[in-house]
RNA sequence: CGGGGAGUGGCGCAGCCUGGUAGCGCAUCUGCUUUGGGAGCAGAGGGUCGCAGGUUCGAAUCCUGUCUCCCCGACCA
């Protein structure tokens, strides 16, 4: 993709009432623009960043078993009178008329609708265990989004929602999505910490929340810290992390013992990128869903739920990969993996070589960002650096006269002059 | 929802107190020079000063109302 002919609209200044360096950032690099408060157009650059990361999670959720659906982003009222929970929302879910008044409202999350579709589906024990997902847009009117993506009130969650027979089978179910979902924030390339959570009437350990540590974190977390040693990558890894202690701050301060030996108890701020609960028979009792069981008598299924903030995670993952330059985007969810800076698209030797470039890294599925705009190299280091692209490679013609380009890693900032020929093998895999 | 702040070219801001027909930096356009870390010179375009009333000969400026946005707190996947 040719840079003179993207939409990358980047500000040099930070814009007034960004208040944290993720939405700073997200402003200055041209990933978002806001419309109203807590609400964000996702510009190009930021959309491609969300959906690899909904493609990550899609792909952790597959493999975990889960089955992807798409339910819509506006429910009737009744449907939440089924359940008893239209009256106690509150403000925070937005209701509006259709042009005949039926009630409506923009759903902020939906457990009510997936209960009475799947409850009108499954009849028999057969059809259970299952649990069933979707990536949707939801709205919770919040009475002070702040902190841009962070705290919007539309924003992009993964919700996935499991039916069960028997308490076994939901804590199995309950456990698959534990372990999903340690794999989906290692593969984003961070490092989520899971901490017991209020789980309600059912009690024991059975809801947990997912945090990112980070001090501009909206929530206080508390944890041994041998579980900052943990190696999420090990498949013993969710065993390992649920036999210690971390609570969220709640949770915490309401633990009869905490069993963290001195000095190893760490204080955190995080930010709260999934929370997973299993809470039984709330929805199904209450929506009068049952299956007829092997022996004929009904049998109401139990549930657990879900949620993973996708769009959130776009401004988490900026917190925990930046530095005063811009962004560092993790390689699995860059928006390009390579900018190519032409430093004199003006030379035709510099625009060939490059041309030749960006062909050969395209034809090999590598994203790149060609920079062949009409600019000074300093405007385009500094417009690379903003936006976080992996890989820059750098061509220009003093280089070029000795057979050579440079490959910049973002991260480390560490350069090599290399070959043509080496930079593309570098960076199609090759040795 | 309590408390505080702000709406003036695309962005960041000044002007308001002490009314007199809108300015600065960046960005944009044209030309020339420049070209490995956000260039220089010269010229140019772009704003019903959030909106609605009012006061006044005259309102960005004073008064009233209203909308929106931001921050702190409470609340919250």
């Amino acid at each position: 993709m040719r840079l003179s002919r993207h939409f990358l609209p980047t500000l040099r200044e930070t814009p007034a009432g960004a208040e944290i360096v993720s939405h700073q950032l997200m402003l200055r690099a041209g990933l978002i623009r806001q419309t109203a408060a807590g609400i964000y157009a996702w510009l190009p650059l930021g959309h491609r960043v969300l959906m690899r990361i909904a493609a990550i999670v899609r792909r952790e959720q597959d493999r975990a078993g889960a089955i992807e659906m798409l339910m819509p982003t506006i429910q009737p009222a009744d449907l939440w009178r089924q359940s008893g929970r239209y009256e106690a929302y509150g403000p925070e879910m937005l209701r509006f008329p259709d042009r005949h008044g039926r009630e409506m409202l923009y759903g902020p999350t939906n457990e009510e609708m997936l209960t009475a579709i799947f409850r009108d589906c499954a009849t028999s024990y057969r059809d259970l265990p299952r649990t069933l997902y979707h990536i949707q847009w939801k709205f919770r009117d919040e009475v002070r989004p702040r902190f841009g993506v962070m705290r919007g009130r539309e924003f992009l969650m993964k919700d996935a929602y499991s039916f069960d027979l028997d308490p076994e089978g939901g804590k199995a179910s309950y456990d698959a999505q534990f372990t999903a979902y340690l794999r989906t924030f290692a593969a984003l390339g961070l490092k989520a910490v899971p901490v017991r959570a209020p789980s309600g009437p059912i009690g024991g350990d059975l809801s947990h929340e997912f945090h990112i540590i980070a001090d501009t974190g909206e929530s206080e977390i508390f944890y041994d810290a041998a579980l900052d040693d943990v190696d999420l990558a090990d498949p013993e890894a969710p065993a390992r992390l649920r036999g210690l202690y971390a609570m969220e701050a709640e949770e915490h301060a309401r633990a009869a013992e905490c069993r963290v030996p001195p000095g190893r108890l760490a204080r955190r701020r995080g930010i709260e990128v999934g929370h997973i609960f299993f809470f039984g028979t709330k929805y199904s009792a209450a929506m009068g869903f049952s299956v007829q069981g092997r022996d004929g008598a009904p049998v109401t299924p139990l549930m657990g739920s879900y949620g993973i903030g996708v769009s959130r995670l776009v401004g988490a993952i900026i917190e925990a990969s930046h530095d005063a330059a811009g962004i560092i985007w993790p390689d699995s969810v860059a928006p390009y993996d390579v900018a190519l800076i032409d430093l004199r698209p003006d030379d035709p030797d510099c625009a060939g070589a490059v041309a030749a470039l960006a062909g050969q890294l395209e034809a090999a599925g590598v994203a790149v960002l060609h920079d062949d705009r009409d600019a000074r190299p300093g405007e385009k280091f500094a417009t690379m650096d903003l936006i976080g692209l992996p890989w820059q490679l750098i061509v220009g013609p003093k280089g070029l006269a000795a057979g050579t380009v440079e490959l910049k890693r973002r991260a480390t900032g560490e350069r090599h002059m290399l070959s043509p020929e080496s930079a593309l093998a570098r960076l199609t895999g090759g040795s």
